[in-house]
This record gives C-alpha cells, structure tokens and sequence, in this order.
DNA sequence: GTCAAATTCCAACGATCGTTGAATATTAGT
DNA sequence: ACTAATATTCAACGATCGTTGGAATTTGAC
C-alpha cells in the first residue's frame, strides 16, 4: 500500500504550529521547525517569506474555523430565542463550547494552536495587535449579543467582563499543568468536561454581577 | 551634587525584567540586556551563572514581597472576622487588591514583573513548573480560606474557579492594549481603579455560582 | 600606602541564527 | 518524449548567540 505522505506545506506549518506553542516565536528555530518537518531549512524560504510569515500562517490557517464555529453557534442560539432573550450564559456557552467541542474531539489537531493563542493573547508585544486583528469581528459580535441581554450593564462593565473571560479563557487553553499541581491531581488540565461543565457557568455569574449598576 | 548610580547587579535585574516582559526570555539577548543596564556584556556572567539564573532571579527578587503583602491582607481580612466568616469577596479582595494598589502606587516599578507573570503563567514550556514554585503556597492558603466560607463547594469547582481567576488576573496583568482597541478607548488596560472595582465583584460572583451543588 | 578582594573591561571561542543563490530532482501539460 | 513549472537539495553568507579567560581597574581594610 502507498503511503500517501502529507504536503511539505502543511508538514510546515504543522511542525511550527506545535513548536511555536511550546517555546514562543523566538524560542523555536527555523532549523528545529523544518527538523520537526523532516525537509531541508531552505524549504521553509521556499513555501514561506519569512520566519515571521511562516508564523503568520500558522495563525491565519485555522482562524478561520476558529471564527466560524463560534459564530454558527451563536446564530443557532439566536435562531432558538426568535422571540425571547437568550440568556447570558447561553451566549458565553455558544462562545467557549464550539472551541471546547474543537479540544475533546480532536485533541491532537487543536491542541497546539489553542496553546499558541494563550500565550498570544497574554504577550504584550503581540496581544494588543494580534487578538485584535484575528479575532475582534467575532468578538464584537458575541459583545453586541450580550448587550441585548443585559440591557443595564454599563458599557465599561461589559469589556471589563469580557476581558476578565478571555483570560479565564486562554490560561484553560494554555494546559500548563498548573491546576493539576496545585490540586493534587483533583483536577486535570486536559479535563475538558469539567470545563465545559464550570467555565460558562462561572463566566455568566461574573457578567451579571458587574450588569448590575451599582454605587458601591 | 555627585550622581549615586544604581548598583550594577540591580540595574542588570531591571533591564531584564523589562525586556523579559517585553519579549520573552529566548526573545532576548543578554547583549540587549547589558546594553540597556549600560555594562558590559561579560558583567552578566561575573554577577549571574548563565541566563537562566538571572532569569530566576529577576524571578525571585519581588516574588517575596509579592506574596507576603498578600499574605498580610488575608490576614486583616480573617481577623476582622474574628467570630463570622468573612465573604468571598473579601477574600478575594485580598488576593487582588494588593497586587493593584501595587500597580496604582507605583506602576513603573511594577509593570513588567506584572507582565513577566501573565507570560509566564501562560505559557505551557514554565507555567505549570514557575508559577507553582513561586505562588503556590500562597495560593493554598487562599483556597483555604474560600473553602472555608463555601464549605458547599465541591472541591473540583473550587480549584476549577481559582483557575479561571488566575486567568483573567494576569491577563489583566498583561496589559496588552486590547481591550483598549475591543473597546474602542471605552476601557484602558492601565486603568487600575476600574479593574479593582470589578474584577473581585466578578471573580466572588463565579466562585459562588460554581459553590453550588447540583445536578445540570 | 599596601595589599587583597571585588568589580569591570576587552577580546574572543564555537555554535547557531535567519536567510539566500544556484544546482538538482520531480511533477504536469502537451 | 519534450518542456516548463514546481519542488527539493546543498552549501554557504554575515550576524548574532551564550559564554569564558585573563588583564586592568576600582574598592575597602589595615
């Protein structure tokens, strides 16, 4: 039987995708990355411009369906409440759970691109710019949907909010194996479940703690 | 009037917590490091064993402090309460108002070790290793305490929501700019006193939604 | 002022970095 | 089979990397 070998390209970019998440942009080489892909280094200036192409790609490729699913998601939520409000944690479900479904059934594929993203969107050099140009349609989106549902939070609240989930957000990505050193083992980094099970939950109460006006 | 400089071992500590903030620590060089404490690069290896070890000390140096006014705080806190419980959001307060008052007080100081730990915490290849080192029994001490005023909670939970609190902390921490973009200027990711005045309110709200046993 | 210790400067090491040009091999269209 | 485009290999470029040994200087105790 042929053993039908994988692009070059996407060998590439599979390879960076799974360095990049472990050691950074700059703590990953060329050399190791094509090593990784079993190809020649020059190869890498064959199918991209540069090392920092070549790390743009790696972003770009999956965004796309990283976007989409969610917004699919966010829709079906819509579509079900054609006459009522979806409930705030309906919405943050339709944004957590499509990328937590992406983790628990294709583990190997998502894995590293989720890492990337954590450690992305917590670097001040590339957060800001980054998060922003990937990632800020959608996020608007999902913002406008959940200002429909909590038509007295203050505005400032709503970012802060949304903020405060997108860490909680991408350190669950990150699978640092922090949590599991700091309960003994009770809980599992890779543990998508019990993710899925806590996190929107645990989200909603925060945004509708802070739609509250209050003095204090 | 003579100029006191600063001592050459501390000036080589702040240009590196900078930088490594900035960049990361295979994203700099110790030349860039030694040239922005104006010495020579060979004063790096007479004052630290190699790179590493000026990273762990860039590490070590403020985490003492980091602690122990966390530390005193939840102490205040319990002592306050000397006969009921305090609440969750107390406690909570006091895992992060110190860290903020810190910032608000002195940010220039601050502001990159900040950001060094949001990086850190996120990152796959040191998160689970540094951050458990360095803030672990701290931490312990605070989950005590939150068990302790959710004596419901399941145990999983509790550590599950710590995660997701360590998570928009230090992104908070990261001070990217983008909420700065997402929102349009609304919010500002140096805008302390808007954090300090909901990111406890927040984080207490999902804490005590995921202390609640049930069945969904 | 002397002398030893602590600190700084200078020059360089081998290794690895990102990147490139040109030669070679493979594929696809006719 | 011939050709043109696509893909891969090989060797190397200058720059920079982390690190070191040793000479020169500054400092502090007596």
């Amino acid at each position: 039987m042929k053993e039908t070998k994988r692009p070059t390209r996407d060998r590439i970019l599979d390879s960076a995708e799974q360095l990049f998440a472990q050691k950074g942009f700059e703590g990953v080489s060329v050399r190791q990355i094509m090593n990784a892909a079993e190809a020649d280094v020059s190869l890498a200036y064959y199918h991209f411009k540069s090392k920092r192409d070549l790390f743009d790609q790696v972003m770009l490729r999956k965004a796309d369906h990283f976007n989409e699913i969610r917004l699919q998601a966010l829709d079906t939520v819509e579509e079900r409440h054609s006459d009522d409000e979806p409930t705030v944690e309906e919405i943050i479900g339709a944004f957590t759970d499509p990328l937590l479904d992406l983790l628990a059934e294709n583990h190997d594929e998502w894995k590293h691109y989720f890492q990337l993203i954590a450690q992305i969107n917590n670097s001040p050099e590339w957060g800001g710019e980054l998060m922003t140009r990937y990632f800020d349609p959608l996020v608007s989106r999902f913002i406008d949907a959940l200002r429909k549902a909590m038509p007295n939070c203050e505005e400032e609240g709503l970012y802060w909010s949304y903020h405060f989930l997108s860490g909680a957000l991408t350190l669950t990505f990150a699978e640092t194996g922090r949590i599991d050193n700091l309960s003994n083992g009770i809980c599992r980094s890779t543990d998508i479940s019990a993710q899925r099970k806590r996190m929107p939950r645990f989200l909603a109460a925060g945004f509708l703690a802070l739609s509250q006006r209050n003095s204090s």
